[in-house]
RNA sequence: GGAUGGAUUCCCGAGUGGCCAAAGGGGGCAGACUGUAAAUCUGUUGGCGACGCCUUCGAAGGUUCGAAUCCUUCUCCAUCCA
């Protein structure tokens, strides 16, 4: 099966410029090829994840990737699939996070021996002088044109400023600038980016009146149409600091029915023979496909030691209600007073609850237990030598804790 | 630059002098059911030393016994005209 009957079979490929010069490039291992990544977090989230497994498929069948760091269009701000404007950052987070996703993108790809390249578009962004660009680009671009594409169009009725309508042409000149600095013929990216890459093979077109071609990767969304990876308190974290293993496996876990399979697909590199077979499961054979999945991302995001502790613990924690390794929390001596501490500010200590009063709630509403004991007193307290073989905080099905001293 | 409309709690959105910690919906959290799923039903959803107290309706002042609500100035946003 040819690399990019692969991508398709797994879903991955949303758009096209064209498919056959496409197919020509990526099968035989002559695309390079770049994808950018906006440095708007010091960390890489799900997300991006998906844009690095492509990376690395496409790196293995022989093809060149650039990852992109968006140093300069930070500056700026993608408007696509936004309905706010973005937040500024300063120029000292942007390097700082810029900083960051390298490190971790080195984690996936293999960025040894010139088989791939990591470029930061500051270096050539940050130096354009106004007039030439607007002498050189402006020509080629027209307002008409770019405000009926669809990422402005929502836009336009929240209010979209000069500074964000200028992302796209950033970004065109990026492809651009790589197209002649390392022969780069093709970009990916999220198909939130659809109009912005037609943007960058246009301007080649135009200024060079040479091809290049782009492809966008489907979105992952869940079966309710929102983009995976994020939840109440955020997206789901690459950075172990930011996201824990543990909690980064029960998202997995957690996911509906209705997206395991494609999550599977999209996400791991699990032949897809196997994956086939899954595709008959149905019912609460589907819960074996969610611990597949929830391994399997794991592994390749924190290794194969992380990932079997955190199912380990996972596993014990819902049967027994008790693991060796789950998120704990160590009190300090000044969280005791005369020796003891009450259930209320245990809650709040251990992270469970953001407030006391929300942990009155939980107590109150028969949702938190100790020890595998429903916790029903407000009033509870519990002396530190409780404390000594670590206690199992519960709050709800799925939040659990371990206190120690 | 001019005219008009607007800013309310996590989000949408009611409220136009006391009965307002502020309707309703969404989302979140918890309970029941279950498969660590979905759907459904129930409770809950600013904070705290909790039948009370404190902070919150874009910002700052003012009127009043009392202001999300009235007045003044300011900031920001949208629409139309230039």
């Amino acid at each position: 099966m040819t690399v990019y009957d692969e991508l398709v079979a797994r879903g991955l490929i949303a758009q096209v410029t064209d498919e056959e010069e496409i197919k020509e490039l990526i099968n035989n291992g002559k695309a390079t090829f770049y994808i950018g990544f906006d440095p708007t977090a010091d960390s890489l989230h799900v997300g991006h994840f998906m844009a690095l497994c492509l990376m690395k498929r496409l790196q293995m069948a022989g093809n060149k990737p650039i990852a992109l760091i968006g140093g300069g269009t930070g500056m700026i701000g993608d408007p696509s699939g936004r309905t706010d404007m973005r937040q500024m950052m300063t120029p000292e987070t942007i390097q700082h996070n810029c900083d960051c996703f390298k490190e971790q993108m080195s984690k996936f790809i293999d960025f040894s021996d010139g088989k791939a390249l990591m470029v930061n578009n500051a270096d050539w962004l940050m130096d354009l002088n106004y007039i030439e660009v607007l002498r050189e680009i402006g020509p080629h671009f027209s307002v008409n044109r770019m405000l009926t594409a669809e990422c402005y169009k929502q836009r336009m009725e929240k209010g979209l400023s000069f500074l964000e309508f200028n992302y796209m042409i950033m970004q065109s000149y990026d492809f651009y600038a790589l197209f002649q600095k390392y022969g780069c013929n093709m970009q990916f990216g999220g198909d939130d980016q659809w109009s912005n890459m037609l943007g960058g093979t246009e301007l080649i077109r135009r200024k060079l009146g040479k091809d290049a071609y782009a492809m966008t990767i489907t979105l992952l969304l869940n079966s309710e149409g929102k983009k995976m990876g994020k939840t109440q308190s955020g997206a789901v974290w690459l950075d172990p600091k930011k996201t824990s293993p543990f909690d980064f496996y029960q998202y997995w876990r957690n996911v509906a029915d209705a997206d395991v399979l494609k999550c599977i697909r999209m996400l791991t590199f699990l032949p897809l023979e196997e994956i086939d077979k899954m595709d008959a499961w149905e019912g609460a054979q589907l819960n074996t496909a969610k611990e597949i999945l929830a391994f399997e991302l794991t592994k390749l995001v924190h290794g194969q030691e992380e990932a079997q502790k955190a199912r380990d613990a996972a596993k014990a924690l819902f049967s027994s209600g008790n693991a060796a390794d789950m998120p704990s929390v160590t009190l300090a001596e000044e969280d005791f007073a005369d020796g003891a501490i009450d259930i209320l500010s245990l809650l709040v200590k251990s992270g469970l609850t953001p407030s006391r009063s929300e942990a009155r709630r939980a107590v109150e509403q028969g949702g938190v237990s100790v020890d595998g004991e429903k916790a029903a007193d407000i009033k509870a307290s519990y002396a530190k030598d409780a404390f000594a073989e670590g206690m199992v905080l519960k709050k709800g099905k799925k939040n659990f804790r371990k206190i120690l001293v």
